[in-house]
DNA sequence: GCCTGTGAAGCTATTCACAGCT
DNA sequence: AGCTGTGAATAGCTTCACAGGC
């Protein structure tokens, strides 16, 4: 059933309830389409549909109840039982998103983080243990972990996939500058910065003349 | 005319690129587009298209030249002048930022970072001085800086985006959880991290059952 | 009147499929 | 035979526009 909601919907819902969360600690209690459109720079048709794919209902004289519609949300989005992650590579990259994952959400957090670097091995980071990469299979096993977050330098990172593979993760947050050939049912989220910046490069150039 | 050019063209023409730079180090000189497909995770028809649209044309026998298409997405991508860029909030990610985009593509580099803490003004991070927001015009005007890399809290993120629309920035990649608003001539590429691990749990789950 | 929910239209992006070349 | 380049077809996503409700 919630397969056939696409990635981009997904993607924008995590998007509302965060804005939403904002909004509610403000004070505001219900908001209309296009208020969260106005935030999440949308169009109203747009929030509509994307609400109408989890099935929430608002009302036409007051619009949405914002708690409720959190609650939605997160019933859609969130395994009940939480969902931990592991990162691979605790470079400087590696450990700024430490940082900035940890605390964000209560129902998705780093559990292990993973290194073969033996001077980080056995240290804390944050709160997050270091363990080698020949502990990868067993610590993942043990603490439940199904998705990973890759920051390890590009000619690392097949094999770190392929190794993530075999430890039965089932989602991957690749920060590493190249695709990642994986079984079909490992999902893949690319986030590369070097494209990125380059998009960036070009639109602003284009803007330009 | 390179304005008709769709953002994810560009996107996958930079990583083609990379990846075509790979190929060559390890000695190759020819590819055909369902070769480069392969390694980019696309199909051949869209490699295709994508290089129909910066006008580069293969050889139906060899394939394409790999060192003659590379300097063609150069062509079409690169400002033949270059292109720099400012860095604001020198926190975890912005450090991190500075480390991972620093030699990476010779003619898109990173030559200012600023901040609005006393402690980090006057420091080089890296190859890189760091100013006070306050000389933010100044800098961005005499190096000659068309982009910036927004790497500050979701709080300061909006206040950060007028400074620099201000400043006549004319692209953002923007690492702060929250749409900016901008007048539309500023090009603006999120990396919504929150939303990108969200998704990764989702459909982790998804598939897990 | 101004909202929501949604079928239908419109767009954009991708893939098919084949002519033309070597 | 196996490739490229590309019109035509398809699929996927977004917006329009309006019925129905308060």
């Amino acid at each position: 059933m919630k397969t056939s909601v696409s990635s981009k919907t997904i993607g924008r819902l995590s998007l509302y309830r965060r804005l939403l969360g904002r909004a509610l600690q403000k004070g505001e209690t219900h908001f209309y389409s296009h208020q969260l459109a106005k935030l999440a720079k949308g169009t109203a048709a747009q929030v509509r549909r994307d609400l109408m794919a989890i099935g929430y209902s608002g009302n036409p004289s007051k619009g949405y109840d914002i708690k409720e519609l959190i609650g939605s949300i997160g019933d859609f989005l969130d395994a009940p039982e939480g969902e931990n992650a592991a990162l691979i590579g605790v470079g400087n990259l590696g450990i700024a998103l430490l940082t900035y994952f940890s605390g964000r959400r209560p129902k998705l957090s780093v559990k292990a983080a993973f290194d073969k670097d033996f001077g980080k091995i056995g240290r804390l980071f944050g709160s997050c243990m270091c363990y080698p990469m020949s502990e990868l299979g067993k610590v993942v096993a043990e603490k439940k972990i199904r998705i990973a977050i890759i920051a390890v330098p590009a000619e690392e990172a097949q094999k770190t996939a392929d190794r993530l593979a075999k430890a039965n993760i089932k989602g991957i947050l690749n920060f590493a500058p190249v695709p990642l050939h994986l079984p079909a049912d490992i999902f893949v989220e690319d986030m590369d910065m070097t494209m990125a910046l380059e998009k960036v490069a070009f639109f602003a150039r284009a803007a330009s003349e």
